[in-house]
DNA sequence: GTCTATACACCGATAGAC
DNA sequence: GTCTATCGGTGTATAGAC
């Protein structure tokens, strides 16, 4: 077996463990039970268990990049709907930014252990001193989707944003966070899409007709 | 030695060693080392680690209320403030909400091992079943200090809530959550306060002049 | 009540047979 | 390359002397 092959099914092997009990009962060991591998195997693919969970932090936040770049296929199609309906015009900039922060409730609520599993990761790297590259990453890439996601949708709207982006983009990233916390201690999901909602009608304050 | 006060001081220990070293490090043998008792007085005092991490969450959660509570002295000041400044009349409502914002921020920054210890004791509250009542506890509180900070600041700027209280507390937990998260990860002092201004204006817009 | 000493499980990491 | 067996260390918890 190739090992870079088998540092792959380490890492996925790592993210269902840490995402079903979290990133402390990550032990070398319950990773290469739920790999199906021995625990020797681990420390030829990997120097040690701090190399594997930079490799999971890395290879999480990827899959985050690649979760993002999908999330704006339907702001790019909301573009379409609003030419088709013709009269109507473009849709508001709160309801395409809402319905984005709507579906990501949805996607927390169907799957909540990823973003805990995620929150977890953050928290680790930051008290592992060799971490903090990965972890700059993972936001770095948070604040790079937010972006891009509020550009396609004042695109979509046919706004423009009144202040830098960036501002625009740590905003959504604070609602996100916030959003994320917030709903994994109380699991109420209702106030969740109302708090949603909200932070859209306030970002799409930052914007005004193009 | 009362039991009560071995309790107290082993809590004590514990909220030092989790603010210093995290969660994880704080082990039965370095609780009782910063203490400076033996091991076993602390399974006389608790019988378990895990009631010793409960108290410590209901401390801390404490300590969180009562530091609400010393907070709202400034929100109250304020509105003394505007009616000494006379014809000036009462401060804006986003003043008011951005300065109790920007005074969070600059407490963030001043002590980030505390807000990173709040956070990792609720990741540690999600995973541990017996646990579920005192993040319950933690995060209503939490809401309840918000509740009563936008009540009093819209009792000093002179306004009303446009939306039941509730909805505007939990954004403001919602964004404190996010501010807290996004600066731990990348310390932008600059960038935080922005967001916190932003923050301030978002929730300012629920209410109306009296 | 408070201590030392220790039981017992599990951790990360490695040696050495194959 | 891949395994079993094991090392040294640390975790929670307890027994038993004082």
């Amino acid at each position: 077996m190739a090992v870079e092959d088998r540092r792959r099914e380490l890492v996925d092997a790592a993210v269902r463990v840490i995402a079903r009990d979290g990133v402390a009962a990550a032990t070398t060991r319950a990773v290469v039970a739920e790999a199906g591998m021995s625990l020797a195997s681990l420390h030829y693919a990997f120097p040690s268990r701090e190399h594997l969970l930079e490799a999971v932090i890395v290879e999480v936040t990827e899959q985050e990049r690649r979760a993002a770049e999908a999330g704006l296929l339907p702001v790019a199609t909301a573009a379409g709907d609003g030419a088709d309906a013709g009269p109507a015009g473009p849709p508001a900039l709160e309801d395409v930014i809402g319905g984005g922060l709507e579906r990501y409730v949805e996607h927390l609520v169907a799957r909540p252990e990823r973003e805990q599993a995620l929150l977890e990761l953050a928290l680790y790297a930051m008290r592992t001193p060799g971490q903090r590259g990965a972890l700059v990453a993972q936001y770095a890439v948070y604040q790079e989707s937010a972006r891009a996601t509020l550009s396609t949708a004042a695109l979509a709207a046919r706004c423009r944003w009144t202040v830098p982006l960036d501002q625009a983009a740590r905003a959504l990233v604070m609602a996100t966070e916030g959003l994320t916390t917030v709903w994994l201690a109380d699991r109420d999901t209702e106030a969740a899409r109302r708090t949603a909602r909200f932070a859209a009608r306030a970002l799409a304050a930052l914007a005004e007709p193009a």
